[in-house]
DNA sequence: AAATCAGCGCGTCAGATTTT
DNA sequence: AAAATCTGACGCGCTGATTT
Protein backbone atom coordinates (compact mmCIF):
# COMPACT_ATOMS: atom_id res chain seq x y z
CA UNK A 1 0.00 0.00 0.00
CA UNK A 2 1.64 3.01 -0.94
CA UNK A 3 -0.16 6.05 1.37
CA UNK A 4 0.34 9.93 0.07
CA UNK A 5 -0.15 11.75 2.90
CA UNK A 6 -0.74 15.34 3.40
CA UNK A 7 3.13 15.70 4.65
CA UNK A 8 4.45 12.62 2.07
CA UNK A 9 3.93 9.56 0.56
CA UNK A 10 5.26 6.40 2.26
CA UNK A 11 4.94 2.94 2.11
CA UNK A 12 2.87 0.61 4.33
CA UNK A 13 3.88 -3.07 4.43
CA UNK A 14 1.79 -4.60 7.25
CA UNK A 15 -1.48 -6.68 7.79
CA UNK A 16 -4.24 -3.68 7.56
CA UNK A 17 -7.56 -4.43 8.68
CA UNK A 18 -10.14 -2.37 6.19
CA UNK A 19 -13.43 -1.99 7.50
CA UNK A 20 -16.41 -1.09 5.34
CA UNK A 21 -15.81 1.15 2.60
CA UNK A 22 -18.62 3.77 2.89
CA UNK A 23 -18.59 6.72 0.60
CA UNK A 24 -15.30 6.33 -0.78
CA UNK A 25 -13.59 6.73 2.91
CA UNK A 26 -12.48 3.46 4.23
CA UNK A 27 -11.13 2.78 7.31
CA UNK A 28 -7.70 1.00 8.56
CA UNK A 29 -6.76 -0.07 11.31
CA UNK A 30 -2.77 0.46 11.62
CA UNK A 31 -0.78 -0.08 14.43
CA UNK A 32 -1.06 2.42 16.72
CA UNK A 33 -3.49 4.63 14.72
CA UNK A 34 -6.34 4.79 12.35
CA UNK A 35 -7.09 6.37 9.14
CA UNK A 36 -9.46 6.65 7.29
CA UNK A 37 -8.53 6.59 3.63
CA UNK A 38 -9.84 8.79 0.08
CA UNK A 39 -9.50 6.42 -2.46
CA UNK A 40 -8.10 8.19 -5.78
CA UNK A 41 -7.34 5.44 -7.51
CA UNK A 42 -10.42 2.50 -8.10
CA UNK A 43 -9.99 -0.20 -5.56
CA UNK A 44 -8.26 -3.35 -6.59
CA UNK A 45 -10.52 -5.21 -8.77
CA UNK A 46 -10.42 -9.23 -8.36
CA UNK A 47 -7.51 -9.48 -11.00
CA UNK A 48 -6.32 -12.40 -11.93
CA UNK A 49 -2.60 -10.86 -11.58
CA UNK A 50 -1.57 -10.96 -9.00
CA UNK A 51 1.13 -8.26 -9.71
CA UNK A 52 1.87 -5.95 -6.66
CA UNK A 53 -1.30 -3.43 -6.26
CA UNK A 54 -0.16 0.02 -5.70
CA UNK A 55 -2.78 2.29 -4.57
CA UNK A 56 -2.36 6.07 -3.61
CA UNK A 57 -4.87 7.03 -1.43
CA UNK A 58 -5.03 10.28 0.70
CA UNK A 59 -4.74 9.63 4.55
CA UNK A 60 -6.39 11.74 6.66
CA UNK A 61 -5.28 10.78 10.03
CA UNK A 62 -8.28 9.95 12.97
CA UNK A 63 -6.64 9.13 15.80
CA UNK A 64 -4.21 12.32 15.85
CA UNK A 65 -7.35 14.47 15.16
CA UNK A 66 -9.06 13.07 18.19
CA UNK A 67 -8.87 15.02 21.09
CA UNK A 68 -5.96 15.42 22.46
CA UNK A 69 -5.92 18.20 24.95
CA UNK A 70 -1.76 18.39 25.21
CA UNK A 71 -1.68 19.78 22.03
CA UNK A 72 -2.71 23.27 21.83
CA UNK A 73 -4.92 24.52 19.27
CA UNK A 74 -1.96 26.59 17.14
CA UNK A 75 -0.02 23.10 16.50
CA UNK A 76 -3.21 20.90 15.92
CA UNK A 77 -3.64 24.08 13.14
CA UNK A 78 -0.44 23.61 11.94
CA UNK A 79 -0.69 19.96 11.69
CA UNK A 80 -3.54 20.24 9.75
CA UNK A 81 -1.76 22.90 7.80
CA UNK A 82 0.85 21.24 6.83
CA UNK A 83 0.73 20.37 2.78
CA UNK A 84 1.85 18.22 -0.05
CA UNK A 85 4.17 19.69 -2.78
CA UNK A 86 2.48 21.80 -5.44
CA UNK A 87 0.19 20.42 -7.90
CA UNK A 88 2.79 20.95 -10.91
CA UNK A 89 5.67 19.36 -8.51
CA UNK A 90 3.21 16.13 -7.84
CA UNK A 91 1.93 16.25 -11.98
CA UNK A 92 5.70 16.23 -12.94
CA UNK A 93 6.27 13.49 -10.93
CA UNK A 94 3.25 11.38 -12.03
CA UNK A 95 4.40 12.33 -15.55
CA UNK A 96 7.74 11.71 -14.98
CA UNK A 97 6.63 7.92 -13.71
CA UNK A 98 3.46 7.51 -16.59
CA UNK A 99 3.06 8.34 -20.22
CA UNK A 100 0.05 8.56 -19.84
CA UNK A 101 0.13 12.21 -17.82
CA UNK A 102 1.33 14.84 -20.43
CA UNK A 103 3.83 16.75 -18.50
CA UNK A 104 2.79 20.39 -17.61
CA UNK A 105 5.03 23.22 -18.00
CA UNK A 106 4.47 26.36 -16.09
CA UNK A 107 3.44 28.70 -18.37
CA UNK A 108 4.70 31.83 -18.43
CA UNK A 109 2.06 34.68 -19.45
CA UNK A 110 3.67 36.70 -22.12
CA UNK A 111 1.45 39.54 -21.48
CA UNK A 112 1.75 39.34 -17.79
CA UNK A 113 2.21 43.23 -16.42
CA UNK A 114 4.74 43.66 -13.76
CA UNK A 115 1.90 44.56 -10.88
CA UNK A 116 3.39 47.21 -9.43
CA UNK A 117 6.94 46.96 -8.46
CA UNK A 118 7.23 50.08 -8.60
CA UNK A 119 6.17 52.34 -6.45
CA UNK A 120 2.27 52.91 -6.74
CA UNK A 121 2.38 56.70 -5.90
CA UNK A 122 -1.06 58.07 -6.81
CA UNK A 123 -1.06 58.75 -10.27
CA UNK A 124 -4.38 60.98 -10.32
CA UNK A 125 -5.93 62.72 -7.80
CA UNK A 126 -9.52 64.35 -8.07
CA UNK A 127 -11.11 66.23 -5.49
CA UNK A 128 -14.79 66.62 -5.52
CA UNK A 129 -17.14 70.02 -4.25
CA UNK A 130 -17.83 67.92 -1.25
CA UNK A 131 -14.00 67.88 -0.48
CA UNK A 132 -13.45 64.17 -0.77
CA UNK A 133 -10.66 63.20 -2.54
CA UNK A 134 -10.45 60.43 -5.13
CA UNK A 135 -6.84 58.59 -6.03
CA UNK A 136 -6.26 56.45 -8.78
CA UNK A 137 -2.78 54.78 -7.58
CA UNK A 138 -0.70 52.65 -9.95
CA UNK A 139 -2.29 49.41 -8.64
CA UNK A 140 -5.22 50.40 -10.06
CA UNK A 141 -6.56 50.51 -6.47
CA UNK A 142 -9.08 53.67 -5.53
CA UNK A 143 -8.19 55.47 -2.84
CA UNK A 144 -11.26 57.90 -1.05
CA UNK A 145 -10.55 59.65 1.06
CA UNK A 146 -12.00 62.83 2.66
CA UNK A 147 -10.25 66.35 4.33
CA UNK A 148 -10.37 66.66 8.23
CA UNK A 149 -9.34 63.42 9.49
CA UNK A 150 -5.77 62.85 9.67
CA UNK A 151 -3.65 59.81 9.18
CA UNK A 152 -4.24 56.47 7.51
CA UNK A 153 -8.41 56.11 8.28
CA UNK A 154 -8.60 58.90 6.05
CA UNK A 155 -7.57 57.01 2.99
CA UNK A 156 -9.75 54.11 1.80
CA UNK A 157 -8.65 51.95 -0.51
CA UNK A 158 -10.95 49.84 -3.76
CA UNK A 159 -9.03 47.58 -5.26
CA UNK A 160 -10.06 47.45 -9.14
CA UNK A 161 -9.89 43.71 -9.47
CA UNK A 162 -8.74 43.27 -13.01
CA UNK A 163 -7.81 40.02 -15.18
CA UNK A 164 -4.71 39.49 -16.20
CA UNK A 165 -5.28 39.70 -19.75
CA UNK A 166 -6.76 43.34 -20.23
CA UNK A 167 -10.99 42.99 -20.40
CA UNK A 168 -13.12 45.05 -22.55
CA UNK A 169 -14.56 47.62 -20.68
CA UNK A 170 -13.24 49.50 -18.26
CA UNK A 171 -14.83 49.35 -14.32
CA UNK A 172 -17.41 51.61 -13.64
CA UNK A 173 -17.54 53.74 -10.64
CA UNK A 174 -21.53 54.46 -9.76
CA UNK A 175 -22.14 57.45 -7.46
CA UNK A 176 -24.61 59.62 -6.17
CA UNK A 177 -24.86 62.86 -3.93
CA UNK A 178 -28.41 62.32 -2.25
CA UNK A 179 -29.85 59.09 -1.90
CA UNK A 180 -32.31 59.35 -4.96
CA UNK A 181 -29.93 60.94 -7.21
CA UNK A 182 -28.79 60.02 -10.34
CA UNK A 183 -26.18 57.90 -9.95
CA UNK A 184 -22.91 59.67 -11.79
CA UNK A 185 -20.18 56.95 -13.10
CA UNK A 186 -16.78 57.08 -13.43
CA UNK A 187 -14.78 54.77 -15.39
CA UNK A 188 -11.86 53.42 -14.35
CA UNK A 189 -9.59 52.16 -17.25
CA UNK A 190 -5.45 51.41 -17.45
CA UNK A 191 -5.87 53.67 -14.17
CA UNK A 192 -7.20 56.46 -15.33
CA UNK A 193 -10.70 58.19 -14.77
CA UNK A 194 -12.85 59.24 -17.10
CA UNK A 195 -15.70 61.27 -15.49
CA UNK A 196 -19.07 61.14 -17.07
CA UNK A 197 -20.67 64.78 -16.13
CA UNK A 198 -19.77 67.02 -13.57
CA UNK A 199 -18.52 64.84 -9.84
CA UNK A 200 -20.36 66.27 -7.23
CA UNK A 201 -19.54 64.43 -4.97
CA UNK A 202 -18.37 60.91 -3.97
CA UNK A 203 -20.29 57.56 -3.98
CA UNK A 204 -23.61 56.93 -2.20
CA UNK A 205 -23.57 55.62 1.27
CA UNK A 206 -25.84 52.65 0.18
CA UNK A 207 -25.87 51.65 3.88
CA UNK A 208 -27.91 52.32 6.85
CA UNK A 209 -25.90 53.37 10.11
CA UNK A 210 -21.76 54.76 10.46
CA UNK A 211 -20.51 52.38 7.62
CA UNK A 212 -20.78 53.87 4.49
CA UNK A 213 -20.75 51.37 1.54
CA UNK A 214 -20.34 51.69 -1.84
CA UNK A 215 -20.70 49.95 -5.57
CA UNK A 216 -18.37 48.87 -7.67
CA UNK A 217 -19.28 47.78 -11.37
CA UNK A 218 -18.39 45.99 -14.11
CA UNK A 219 -19.83 46.58 -17.14
CA UNK A 220 -19.20 42.44 -18.15
CA UNK A 221 -20.06 40.87 -16.02
CA UNK A 222 -22.81 43.69 -14.44
CA UNK A 223 -22.77 42.33 -11.53
CA UNK A 224 -22.79 44.75 -8.61
CA UNK A 225 -19.97 44.58 -5.79
CA UNK A 226 -20.83 46.44 -3.23
CA UNK A 227 -17.91 47.36 -0.70
CA UNK A 228 -18.63 48.26 2.47
CA UNK A 229 -15.91 51.23 4.34
CA UNK A 230 -15.08 50.01 7.10
CA UNK A 231 -12.53 53.45 8.53
CA UNK A 232 -13.92 56.50 8.99
CA UNK A 233 -13.28 59.15 6.22
CA UNK A 234 -10.14 61.40 6.97
CA UNK A 235 -7.51 63.37 5.12
CA UNK A 236 -5.06 61.99 2.58
CA UNK A 237 -3.13 65.32 2.42
CA UNK A 238 -1.41 65.28 6.52
CA UNK A 239 2.32 64.55 5.61
CA UNK A 240 1.99 61.90 8.65
CA UNK A 241 -0.03 60.32 6.69
CA UNK A 242 2.54 59.17 4.50
CA UNK A 243 4.20 56.10 6.24
CA UNK A 244 0.53 54.51 6.80
CA UNK A 245 -0.43 55.36 3.26
CA UNK A 246 2.86 53.20 2.37
CA UNK A 247 1.43 50.53 4.46
CA UNK A 248 -2.42 50.53 2.89
CA UNK A 249 -0.56 50.81 -0.80
CA UNK A 250 1.93 47.72 -0.17
CA UNK A 251 -1.05 45.85 1.56
CA UNK A 252 -3.21 46.69 -1.49
CA UNK A 253 -0.87 45.39 -3.62
CA UNK A 254 -0.03 41.84 -1.75
CA UNK A 255 -4.01 41.72 -1.59
CA UNK A 256 -3.86 41.93 -5.28
CA UNK A 257 -0.92 39.52 -5.81
CA UNK A 258 -2.37 37.07 -3.64
CA UNK A 259 -5.68 37.15 -5.61
CA UNK A 260 -4.32 36.27 -8.74
CA UNK A 261 -2.22 33.77 -7.11
CA UNK A 262 -5.27 31.87 -5.40
CA UNK A 263 -6.96 32.20 -8.65
CA UNK A 264 -4.17 30.44 -10.56
CA UNK A 265 -4.06 28.10 -7.56
CA UNK A 266 -7.82 27.13 -8.15
CA UNK A 267 -6.95 26.68 -12.15
CA UNK A 268 -3.81 24.44 -11.36
CA UNK A 269 -5.67 22.70 -8.72
CA UNK A 270 -8.59 21.67 -11.49
CA UNK A 271 -6.02 20.82 -14.06
CA UNK A 272 -4.33 18.57 -11.74
CA UNK A 273 -7.95 16.66 -10.67
CA UNK A 274 -8.50 16.69 -14.37
CA UNK A 275 -5.18 15.11 -14.90
CA UNK A 276 -5.59 12.07 -12.37
CA UNK A 277 -8.89 11.74 -14.07
CA UNK A 278 -7.70 11.11 -17.21
CA UNK A 279 -5.28 8.98 -15.40
CA UNK A 280 -7.69 7.20 -14.11
CA UNK A 281 -9.25 6.32 -17.49
CA UNK A 282 -5.79 4.86 -19.06
CA UNK A 283 -5.35 3.01 -15.94
CA UNK A 284 -8.50 1.40 -16.52
CA UNK A 285 -8.39 0.43 -19.79
CA UNK A 286 -4.88 -0.79 -19.57
CA UNK A 287 -6.25 -3.21 -16.83
CA UNK A 288 -9.09 -3.93 -18.92
CA UNK A 289 -6.65 -4.99 -21.94
CA UNK A 290 -4.61 -6.64 -19.57
CA UNK A 291 -7.22 -8.91 -18.42
CA UNK A 292 -8.84 -9.93 -21.77
CA UNK A 293 -4.96 -10.77 -22.33
CA UNK A 294 -4.24 -12.83 -20.19
CA UNK A 295 -7.81 -14.64 -20.63
CA UNK A 296 -6.39 -15.42 -23.86
CA UNK A 297 -3.03 -17.02 -22.84
CA UNK A 298 -4.96 -18.67 -20.55
CA UNK A 299 -7.36 -20.10 -22.89
CA UNK A 300 -4.42 -21.14 -24.97
CA UNK A 301 -2.40 -22.72 -22.59
CA UNK A 302 -5.51 -24.60 -21.53
CA UNK A 303 -6.08 -26.06 -24.52
CA UNK A 304 -2.31 -27.05 -25.00
CA UNK A 305 -2.50 -29.00 -21.83
CA UNK A 306 -5.68 -31.04 -22.94
C1' DA B 1 -43.76 30.98 -4.87
C1' DA B 2 -40.75 30.57 -1.07
C1' DA B 3 -37.41 27.88 1.36
C1' DT B 4 -33.69 24.83 1.35
C1' DC B 5 -29.72 22.63 -0.40
C1' DA B 6 -25.57 21.63 -3.06
C1' DG B 7 -22.04 23.18 -5.92
C1' DC B 8 -19.06 26.64 -7.52
C1' DG B 9 -15.99 30.57 -7.58
C1' DC B 10 -14.15 34.39 -5.18
C1' DG B 11 -11.30 37.10 -1.71
C1' DT B 12 -8.78 36.82 2.33
C1' DC B 13 -5.85 34.95 5.92
C1' DA B 14 -2.32 32.11 7.77
C1' DG B 15 1.27 29.29 7.40
C1' DA B 16 4.19 26.12 4.58
C1' DT B 17 7.33 26.11 0.88
C1' DT B 18 10.37 28.01 -2.49
C1' DT B 19 13.28 31.54 -4.26
C1' DT B 20 16.50 35.21 -3.79
C1' DA C 1 17.39 34.99 6.62
C1' DA C 2 14.12 37.58 4.24
C1' DA C 3 11.01 37.98 0.57
C1' DA C 4 8.00 35.91 -2.54
C1' DT C 5 4.95 32.40 -3.79
C1' DC C 6 1.69 28.72 -3.05
C1' DT C 7 -2.26 26.60 -1.11
C1' DG C 8 -5.63 24.84 2.66
C1' DA C 9 -9.26 26.77 5.16
C1' DC C 10 -12.93 29.84 5.92
C1' DG C 11 -16.77 32.70 4.92
C1' DC C 12 -19.52 34.87 1.48
C1' DG C 13 -22.54 35.41 -2.49
C1' DC C 14 -24.53 33.50 -6.60
C1' DT C 15 -27.01 29.97 -9.26
C1' DG C 16 -29.70 26.06 -10.39
C1' DA C 17 -32.19 22.08 -8.65
C1' DT C 18 -35.20 20.21 -5.36
C1' DT C 19 -38.50 20.32 -1.68
C1' DT C 20 -42.23 22.32 0.99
Amino acid sequence: LTVAGKHSSFHVCLQASLAEESSGVTVVQLPGQTVQIQGVIQAPQASVIQSPQVQTVQIATVAELEDDESVTDTQKRRELLSRRPSYWKILNELSSNSLAVPKIEEEKTEDEVPVSNSPTVPTSIYQTSSGQYIAITQGRAIQLSSPGVPGLQGVQNLPVTSSPTPQPGAAVLQCAAQPGDSPQQLFIQGGQVLIQGTVRCILSQTATGDIPAYQLRSPNSGLAQSIVMAASPGSMQNPSSQHAEEITRKREVRLMKNREAARECRRKKKEYVKCLENRVAVLENQNKTLIEELKALKDIYCHKAE
